[in-house]
DNA sequence: CGTTACACTTAGAACTAGATAA
DNA sequence: TTATCTAGTTCTAAGTGTAACG
């Protein structure tokens, strides 16, 4: 990937997100209207288009296709067709299993694959889990084996081999141990093994053990139920509501519904038209009848007592004690002990939100229709709580049901339950630290290492296809540009009036691009406007090559600005292609690819290896930087950006002065060493400019944070580093310059990534 | 074959705790 | 010690993609 990828900053300038930015919400409510008066007309035209010209030339033309790609898919899959006589599916998902495993070291000898778990619990029962699926396991485990004659025989070295064993026998060791001492770690404690090192091996490394067939999730599973948000507190008599100029005292569930308005007072939300409508009609419906008829125009209720209620409580809590902070914080902990954890196979494994979402105000994102609606208070009813039929299923709170339990292996989530606002579904499931998550995280990564494989002979075809005499297919090709070169997602339709407009690549309309034969000296320019995910603009200039830009022109041709750029084309149609084209490929992929390749790209290129770590350190967070440009993962220019750069310039100002201070200092040492001549002084001078030395490295330091700091300014590198870039490219660039890893990634994504910092070394290729 | 339901990943903002400055 | 700042954590909205449905 070379540079074109990286878009311009320009972008990031801009306004970002539409409801931060008048002149762009405005366009866009507009468009909107317009958008629904010719909502028919496009459906009438696709109508049409359905069964007018080409279409029955298109479909056959696409199956005939289709066959010749099955034929080619097949050949590469013969090695396993026999091993495992079962659907066509299995054998596919064989596949898959083979070629993400593929990097795995463990040693065949290690038999049972399993590396002893520690043990939960102390029933005869759960010793099972792991012996019995020994049958599921089998055909797993074969093409693994393959895998390691096929693909890395050079792996199979004796370092590794003796690293295996070690680790094999430290693991008999350590399972042998924890069978005595069970749950009460203590016990063992107080013997020779070494704390440190024990708490490493304590560590499953699920990644060296077998997969479960696909569509299993686990075997065992126990959890204690999602813990509900605290019952609502009414408001002490002494605040007050006014309405009118009035006080008013408000009903329990009317007041409840009041004080998240009040609580959201200072927040722009409020002050929004849409929020306020929504806001108002869903608080009436709480309302006592009397209430109903009294409060009939939110400009006339006055909350601010109320806020300055909440204010003070903040400022209240902010101000306890250290004992209380410490009751509540050990309370916190109590809660997470006791809920915050699930057993899965097993193990005991984090729950990432095991807490339900309290009721309160929808903030949608961007010019969200449904801002300031009331998400109601879940209830015990409204829970489906998933766990395995012989484990201890959690009871509903005193009085209450569960809406039902079941034992659906075939999924992750523990809790489910229906939200009001969209009516989607909500789920709890287990932290990324997880078994469950980490593997679909690496098999999300070798995917995209195997696209790597293929993609120039992707690119190739899609350079053709934009020749095709079918407008679907050329639509797709260009679709398909974009979302590999420019990293757009996918862009799958969305019900109108549901969420705010935003777009994606198959979603983008006519109004979101212009065209320029020629823009500041550069030919066939594509200029990008459009609300991506989350209502953040994307914008970006780019040259194309003129097939695409001709491409695009035809695809306008007669259309409105509100019309769909790509008319014959969706995500499922391109989804559909591009599994074709490599199994397991989907149009995020690419961004997954590009992503972590332009890292790998950008690290080589800007990694100096004569720099200290702080610089070495700049050059990932540069590279680190790249890939978030790439990706537009943008934020708000924190509050206190301005003010907190200015401490750092001012912190870099005193240390200038302060190296002053020393260099002087050294200098009169070293005359008067050079007059006295004797070895105090002379000592005198080393440590001055051993001094020199460290202050400059300070400087250096400040100087570079700064740097990042300001390059940062609308970037946000989480994202990408969490969901994007293989963490094996970063922990071999740690390994390879000696950079802590810690430096790289904190506690937490040290944890999600455990597997990659296991198993990359230096000369790890993504 | 389009639509909907569902499951799961990706996303930026809000909040919080603990480090650092005053 | 207290105030301030920031990195880390939590929260939940908003996407993607597949399978079931009609």
């Amino acid at each position: 990937m070379s540079g074109d990828q990286l878009h311009n900053d320009s972008q990031i300038e801009a306004d970002f997100r539409a409801n931060d930015s008048h002149k762009h919400k405005d366009k866009h409510k507009d468009r909107e209207h317009r958008h629904k008066e010719h909502k028919k007309d496009k459906e009438k035209d696709r109508e049409k288009s359905k069964h007018s010209n080409s279409e029955h030339k298109d479909s056959s033309e696409k199956k005939h296709k289709d066959k010749e790609k099955t034929k080619h898919k097949d050949g590469s899959s013969e090695k396993h067709k026999d091993k495992h006589k079962d659907k066509d599916k299995e054998k596919r998902k064989e596949e898959k299993m083979k070629s993400s495993s593929g990097d795995i070291k463990i040693k065949k000898e290690k038999e049972n694959g399993f590396s002893s778990p520690p043990r939960i619990k102390d029933e005869p029962d759960d010793d099972g889990f792991y012996a019995s699926p020994k049958e599921d396991s089998k055909p797993l485990k074969r093409p693994r084996e393959d895998d390691d004659a096929d693909y890395k025989p050079k792996k199979i070295k004796t370092e590794d081999i003796k690293k295996a064993k070690k680790r094999k026998q430290e693991e008999e060791e350590d399972s042998k141990a924890k069978k005595i001492k069970s749950k009460d770690k203590k016990v063992l404690d107080a013997d020779k093994r070494k704390k440190p090192k024990k708490e490493e091996e304590q560590k499953w490394k699920w990644w060296e053990e077998e997969r479960y067939p696909e569509g299993i999730k686990w075997k065992f599973l126990e959890h204690k139920g999602p813990v509900f948000a605290p019952p609502y507190e009414p408001l002490p008599e002494n605040v007050k509501f006014y309405y009118d100029g009035k006080v008013m005292k408000l009903s329990t569930k009317a007041e409840e519904v009041a004080t998240f308005f009040a609580k959201m007072l200072d927040h722009e939300y409020t002050t929004k038209e849409i929020f306020r409508k929504n806001f108002f009609k869903d608080w009436r419906k709480e309302m006592t009848s009397e209430e109903k008829s009294t409060i009939t125009s939110l400009s006339k209720c006055d909350f601010t007592h109320m806020s300055q209620y909440f204010k003070a409580q903040t400022e209240a809590r902010k101000q306890m004690s250290k004992e209380e902070k410490q009751k509540i914080k050990e309370e916190n902990e109590r809660l997470l002990k006791e809920y915050g954890y699930c057993v899965m196979d097993n193990h005991k494994e984090r729950i990432a939100n095991f807490k339900i979402e309290p009721p309160g105000l929808f903030r949608g994102r961007g010019n969200h229709p449904k801002m300031g609606m009331l998400k109601r208070r879940i209830m015990p009813e409204d829970i489906i709580i998933n766990c395995s039929k012989d484990s201890k299923i959690p009871a509903p709170p005193p009085g209450h049901k569960w809406k039902e339990v079941r034992h659906d292996n075939k999924v992750t989530w523990l809790v489910s339950w229906t939200e009001n606002i969209q009516g989607s579904i909500k789920y709890i499931m287990l932290n990324p630290s997880s078994r469950i998550k980490g593997e679909k995280d690496w098999q999300k990564y070798e995917t995209a290492r195997r696209l790597k494989k293929c993609v120039d002979k992707i690119r190739n075809q899609y350079r053709e296809d934009w020749k095709s005499k079918e407008m679907k297919v050329r639509q797709r090709a260009v679709a398909l540009y974009f979302i590999d070169k420019l990293a757009l997602r996918a862009g799958n339709e969305k019900e109108e009036g549901e969420t705010a407009d935003t777009v994606g690549c198959c979603s983008l309309r006519v109004e979101h691009i212009k065209l320029h034969p020629e823009l500041d000296g550069q030919e066939y320019v594509v200029e990008f406007d459009f609300l991506g995910k989350d209502s953040i603009r994307y914008y970006n200039k780019v040259p194309v090559e003129k097939r695409v830009f001709k491409n695009l022109q035809l695809f306008m041709e007669n259309k409105q600005p509100e019309d769909d750029l790509f008319d014959r084309l969706n995500t499922s149609i391109l989804n559909k292609h591009l599994q074709d084209l490599m199994e397991g490929l989907t149009a995020k992929v690419f961004r997954t690819y590009n992503a972590s390749i332009t890292l790998q790209q950008q690290l080589k290129e800007l990694t100096n290896p004569d720099d200290n770590i702080p610089a070495k350190i700049l050059s990932y967070n540069r590279a680190n930087r790249a890939v978030a440009i790439l990706c537009n993962h943008q934020r708000a220019p924190p509050k206190t950006f301005e003010k907190s750069m200015m401490n750092l310039q001012s912190k870099i100002d005193a240390k200038k002065e302060q190296l002053a201070d020393a260099r002087r200092e050294l200098k009169s040492a070293k005359a008067d060493a050079k007059v006295r001549r004797d070895e105090k002084s002379k000592k005198t001078v080393e440590s001055k400019k051993k001094a020199v030395q460290r202050i400059e490295e300070q400087l250096m330091k400040l100087e570079v944070q700064a740097t990042d700091r300001e390059e940062n300014k609308q970037i946000a590198l989480g994202t990408s580093k969490l969901n994007y870039l293989d963490p094996r490219i970063s922990v071999a660039w740690c390994k390879k310059w000696g950079i802590p890893i810690e430096k790289i990634y904190n506690k937490t994504q040290r944890e999600k990534f455990a597997w990659a910092i296991d198993m990359a070394e230096e000369d790890y290729e993504f």
